[in-house]
DNA sequence: GTACTTGCAAAGATTTTGCTTCCAA
DNA sequence: TTGGAAGCAAAATCTTTGCAAGTAC
């Protein structure tokens, strides 16, 4: 079974640049540090972290940032499970498709790649003659620390 | 294996009444639309059919209800991969879980189940010790439609 | 009767838009 | 140089909250 890590396709700022999209400091910025986050961001985290670097960096920045980083397929968009109702996070979109697993009680997210998920995909793909660009996984529940 | 149609456990009023919810006339006729909708209704949907019935029910009633139905895990709440930006859509929980592909080009929203789809939550719960409760499995991309 | 629910208005939270100035290519 | 991007302020969305009046059980 081919297993991976999770790997982003190649730095997002030359998949960018290869795009044609003018970088600016701004989203050299931006760009650094959801491609190196641990966790989760959301918009507004994103602009607390980005405004240590640069004081002056709006927060409406953050959005279009984040807005152009969809359109081209970059991030995925997640919510989460409304966990926090109508934030939204960002993740680098990495090469293989993981679920998220959050849970209900302690609020950690935890990520699980199978390839029983990859036969799904391919199932959809055949069986609805859907060309499937994005998929979104998300289970509430509790984790194993919290069924004690 | 064993196919079952979508279902719900019962009639939402049924069950709101047996866990000892207070049944008013607005929440009865919120309940009634959203079980028998046939698409994904948003909360200005719902009020808009709401209103139809009965004008003075207000906004916020439906926002208020919408939240107690989800406390109660008697309905789901999709984003359907943010096509609308913001908009949260409802729809009654059934007995299967199933999956919502959603066209990003024609906005058509198809719902899929399969039994590989039960065995992958199986892996999680196993695997992660994961105790699952809910579970969204959205996918963008083009319908068979959308694809010539 | 009493605790819960509704309507109304107002506030909160998140995201988008208009417009001017600035800057990457 | 020039079209695209950033900053600022204001608006647009969507959702929640406080409180008085009404109602289910």
């Amino acid at each position: 079974m081919l297993v991976e890590q999770k790997v982003t396709r190649r730095p997002l700022e030359q998949e960018l640049i290869s795009r044609g999209v003018r970088m600016t400091a701004q989203r050299r910025l931006l760009v650094e540090i959801i491609q190196s986050a641990e966790g989760h961001l959301d918009a507004l985290d994103l602009w607390e972290r980005a405004r240590k670097h640069d004081s002056t960096l709006n927060k409406v920045t953050v959005y279009r940032t984040l807005n152009m980083l969809k359109k081209h397929g970059l991030v995925d968009e997640l919510d989460l499970l409304h966990m926090r109702s109508g934030r939204h996070f960002y993740e680098a979109r990495t090469m293989r498709d993981h679920i998220h697993l959050a849970c209900l009680r302690c609020g950690r997210i935890q990520e699980f790649e199978s390839s029983l998920f990859e036969k799904l995909k391919g199932q959809i793909e055949r069986e609805r003659r859907f060309r499937i660009q994005v998929v979104r996984v998300e289970a509430g529940g509790l984790c194993d620390k919290c069924q004690e």
